[in-house]
DNA sequence: CAATTGGCATACGAAGCGTATGTCAGTAGA
DNA sequence: TCTACTGACATACGCTTCGTATGCCAATTG
């Protein structure tokens, strides 16, 4: 009878992970205490436990969905663009957007690394840079980008900018303003990467 | 008699601090217990409270302390360059090379921002940026850099950058070739800020 | 229909943090 | 110099949170 097994299995992880990116992204990872948002889910930290062994593994979960989800986002924006320079552009500009969203902000940016370490070190949540450094080795080939550069290395620092201007927009009291100046200088950096000088 | 009162205060705090410091750096904030490493230090959670109000209030003491010593030594490096575009990319170098240790990656770009949040917004911890955004605004006005461009801006992007160009050479296998790209990368990116284009 | 698996809850112990309280040395005024 | 007081620091307590060990019940399997 009910549902077969599988699916309530599935919607207790769903619900857990529901409930936990609901908490981390807004008070944050380390004022979230599993007893409440474990209980705001209808469960208790048993299902926790079992399912992501704990406190940690449960934000891995999170974060690969969160990565999934902006991943697909920006290759959604990035089909749009008439050149390959302006889709890498464009992709940029949208994971600045992204990373102004206080969710992505906090668990991406903040908290993720706080615990679980360097970002590049991630497996399950790298689709973003692996996007980038795709463009831009395709842009080497075109040419139009100098050839004696790492993509992936380039991908990480650019990657690093456009969090850091996410967050001067995101802390700023006029946002309009501020995110005009922010994107400006970091197309300008962008600048740097192209052949012609 | 003994030593007079500031004496031993000022050594009560500084003791602290050190103590800190050094549980901070290694272990991390979370991690780091407060009766731990006050013990270590000859002393007890009392004194800790008495002095910082919390386990915040003191790492907020430690990152001033650093950020202090990091100001210290780009302002060193810089005064040794020709030009002033050299001393701009001296102190980024610079930066680079500090980040890669771990206790200032881990205190600095991790457990910092993590618990007391945005590193923009931190009254007591800025002086590495001040002084790269003197140097941009100058090189502006000597027309080495586009004019059109907020400094402060551009500066906290390049430090987001420098920190993830740090992470990448920390966790290599090969840390002398990831120093050697990164680098390159990064310097590449600074290209786009000067003015002949 | 019996046996077993496994999803999830409950119960327990161990830290860690913050606060309230206590104590004693140093300092200031008479 | 004596006394009263301030403040630096320690001790003691309760609360919250985490991890593990244990138990129960439904669903699958033969």
């Amino acid at each position: 009878m009910h549902r077969p097994r599988k699916e309530m299995i599935a919607s207790t992880r769903a619900k857990l992970i529901a409930a936990a990116r609901q908490a981390f992204g807004t008070i944050g990872y380390a004022e979230a205490s599993m007893d409440d948002f474990t209980a705001s889910a209808g469960l208790t930290r048993g299902a926790l436990y079992h399912h992501f062994g704990d406190k940690r593994g449960l934000l891995q979960a999170v974060i690969a969905e969160i990565d999934g989800e902006m991943a697909a986002r920006v290759n959604e924006v990035a089909a749009r663009a008439p050149t390959r320079w302006q889709r890498f552009v464009d992709e940029c500009t949208t994971y600045i957007e992204m990373a102004l969203e206080p969710e992505i902000q906090r668990i991406m940016f903040r908290d993720g690394p706080a615990v679980l370490g360097d970002p590049a070190q991630w497996q399950n949540a790298n689709a973003c840079v692996a996007s980038m450094t795709g463009h831009l080795t395709a842009l080497q080939r075109e040419g139009v980008v100098v050839p004696d550069l790492d993509p992936e290395t380039a991908a990480r620092l650019i990657n690093g900018a456009s969090s850091q201007a996410a967050q001067r927009i995101a802390n700023s009291k006029d946002p309009g303003a501020t995110s005009k100046q922010a994107i400006a200088a970091f197309k300008q950096l962008l600048e740097g990467l192209r052949k012609n000088a």
